[in-house]
DNA sequence: AATGCGATTCTCT
DNA sequence: GAGAATCGCATTT
C-alpha cells in the first residue's frame, strides 16, 4: 500500500478528478486505517472557474493551500458546521483542486459509524448505512477530517492509494463493482454563472453512495 | 466593527 | 421540497 505519486496530481485537474474514482481514501485514525473507495469527485479550476474559491487568482488566507504543491490537502468549513476535503492539483502556483464528494465505506465501518451517528455499525438501518459517507460533509465527519489537516500533504494522517492485496485484506464488506462514469454539473454552485454548467462532476453511475443522482 | 453568506445536511411535510 | 442550524471568512463601512 503506497500513496499515489505526486505526478498523479501534477496533471489536468479534470483528469485527476476522473482518475481519483476507484482509488482508496484512507484515514489514519487511532492507529487504524478507516475509509473506502472514492465514488464521486468534482474539479475546481481556479482562474477561469467562477465556482472556485480561487477564481480570478485571488489569494486569501483561506485559499492559500490551493497554491501549494500537488497532492496537498485543502480542508475548509462550510455553513459553520461541516468540512469539505479537497486535494490540490497542478503546478505550484496554479490554484486548482479536486473535491472528494463521496466514498463507499469499506474499511473501519464501526469507527466511521461512531463518528457519524454515535452508534455501532451493526445497529444502523439500511438508510444510515447508505448515508455514512455519501456527501462531502458526511465523509469528513466519518473520517474525522477537520481543519487540523488543512495545508498538509497526503501520506501521513490521510492517504490515497491504489487497490492492492493489502487493501483487499482490509475490506469488511463486498465492494460494489465499478460502473459507467457519469459526467455531470457540479452541486451547489448556482451562483457561478456560466461555470455552473461545466461538466466537472464525476461519479459511478450505479454506486449507491453517490451524494446525488 | 459590522454584515452577509456558503463546493451541506437533517428534519420535517 | 422547504427551512433551520451555525460560524469562519471575505467584503464592506
Amino acid at each position: 500500500m503506497k500513496d499515489l505519486d505526486k505526478d498523479f496530481y501534477l496533471r489536468k485537474t479534470v483528469t485527476v478528478a476522473k482518475d481519483l474514482l476507484g482509488k482508496y481514501l484512507l484515514r489514519n485514525y487511532n492507529g487504524q486505517l478507516i475509509g473506502g473507495k472514492i465514488v464521486e469527485t468534482e474539479a475546481y479550476l481556479g482562474l477561469n472557474d467562477k465556482a472556485a474559491h480561487s477564481y480570478g487568482g485571488k489569494i486569501t488566507n483561506r485559499v492559500k493551500p490551493l497554491y501549494g504543491e500537488a497532492g496537498g490537502i485543502y480542508v475548509y468549513m462550510i455553513y459553520g458546521m461541516y468540512y469539505c476535503l479537497n486535494i490540490t492539483t497542478e503546478e505550484t502556483g496554479t490554484p486548482e483542486c479536486v473535491l472528494i464528494r463521496a466514498i463507499e465505506p469499506l474499511i473501519g465501518l464501526n469507527n466511521m459509524s461512531l463518528n457519524r451517528f454515535k452508534k455501532e455499525y451493526s445497529n444502523l438501518k439500511e438508510r444510515d448505512k447508505k448515508n455514512l459517507t455519501s456527501g462531502p460533509g458526511k465523509l469528513c465527519m466519518a473520517l474525522n477530517i477537520d481543519s487540523s489537516l488543512n495545508n498538509k500533504m497526503l501520506g501521513e494522517e490521510l492517504l490515497i492509494v491504489d487497490y492492492d492485496k493489502e487493501i483487499e485484506k482490509l475490506l469488511e464488506v463486498e465492494e460494489i463493482s465499478d460502473s459507467n462514469i457519469v459526467e455531470a454539473k457540479r452541486i451547489g454552485i448556482d451562483y457561478a454563472e456560466e461555470a455552473k454548467d461545466f461538466l466537472y462532476r464525476f461519479y459511478y453511475e450505479d454506486n449507491k453512495h453517490v451524494s446525488k443522482k
